[in-house]
DNA sequence: CCAAAACTCGAGTGAGCACTCGAGTTTTCA
DNA sequence: TGAAAACTCGAGTGCTCACTCGAGTTTTGG
């Protein structure tokens, strides 16, 4: 009663080092994930990873499932999920290119990403629910900024915001995949650069787009 | 020849049933890894779907690798593997159109795919070899065929065929992971027709794009 | 300084896994 | 029709899995 912040006023904080261990956890799950999957990983596998007993890492991660929706959530706290650009005058290409690029050198990002989202879409899956969330969140965000370009004459006469935005993410999710089975047959960069030469009008032409004729030839 | 056939000539053919064992077997190990993945999914959970022991499953594919890869092959076998078109007077577009408005649906061909192809990017995933193959098969068929129409002026003028091929392939994966996770959400064949309207030219552009090709001519 | 919470881990526990063995039954084919 | 191959399957085999238990050690906060 003296101190009271609750009813049970008795618990004290962690030691401090847990921080680090649990980032040393998840760095690990990061890279068993990446490597064999949330089925094909262990626990025992991530566990000597990082350096400690099965049991001490189920002591900051109860349950399995836990420690993977941790990892995704973990991802997304670092390089962002996609949604809000770090750099609100970077342009939508220029953003999606340079995360592209990006994403090539450093190893068990893409990895992790496609197997799990493979993954995913199986029954009982535990992730099924956040890629859903995920993919409903980028179609959403790319859509409302290709009808902003759209409304400043931007994008191609024709082209649909919300189909551009699901294409723009599929794509860039298949190359991916691509990628990872060939990487030196598919260049994933230059497939979105491509994709979104399409799908977008250059700066300069934004007078005439509105009432004529863009660079490239029209659609029929 | 009539006793000898090799050197220790005393094989027997299969039972008349065996073929349709065999049949069954392959229907629903596709069920099963379709919904739990090829980790996920157990010998056992095929062997009840297909009504028989698990050991007698292991009489017809000696292992479960083998069964995956057969499952993948007999796939291949009945619905083509994508790179000969069944109809040579089919058009690019109709065929990719008609194909993916197809798989919409029979449920569990998207599903066996999608999941599969995830997991094979994995460390030791005996499918791996089947999936990079069969992207460097449609990359090469895509290019092709867009590299004809290309001749023929019916590709936009900029675009790359390798490009488009792998983009093409890319972009219908992308959709169909989507789609899975919310099928309200997201129109593959909507998605798949505004690609290939971005990338072709109508038809009625042949007689100024080339000199006297034929509309569609038969693959040389 | 000290009680109690936070942490650590060896040793299980029970379930499921792919796969084997051996013995019985069914079918083929000469 | 009969020998032998093709098939069937119950009963394992050894392994790995996620997760639990209980008991000891370390750290915290008052």
């Amino acid at each position: 009663m003296s101190t009271k912040d609750g009813p049970q006023a008795s618990r004290r904080g962690p030691y401090a080092k847990s921080a680090e261990r649990r980032r040393a956890i998840l760095t690990a799950a990061h890279a068993v994930f990446a490597a064999h999957g949330y089925r094909g990983g262990s626990l025992q596998d991530v566990a000597n990873h990082a350096g400690m007993s099965q049991t001490s890492l189920l002591h900051y991660f109860p349950s399995k499932s836990d420690l993977l929706l941790a990892v995704l959530n973990w991802r997304d706290s670092i390089t962002g999920d996609g949604t809000a650009p770090p750099d609100p005058e970077e342009s939508l290409a220029d953003a999606v290119l340079r995360q592209a690029r990006f994403n090539e050198d450093v190893p068990g990002v893409l990895e992790l990403y496609t197997v799990l989202c493979g993954e995913a879409v199986t029954e009982g899956h535990p992730g099924r629910d956040y890629f859903t969330e995920r993919f409903d969140r980028l179609r959403r965000s790319y859509a409302r900024q290709l009808a902003q370009l759209a409304g400043e004459g931007r994008l191609r006469p024709g082209v649909d915001p919300d189909t551009a935005a699901a294409s723009l993410i599929a794509l860039w999710d298949g190359i991916q995949t691509q990628w990872l089975l060939a990487p030196g047959s598919v260049d994933m960069a230059g497939c979105l650069r491509a994709y979104l030469d399409l799908v977008l009008l250059p700066e300069e032409d934004q007078e005439r787009a509105s009432a004529g004729a863009p660079p490239l030839a029209p659609l029929g």
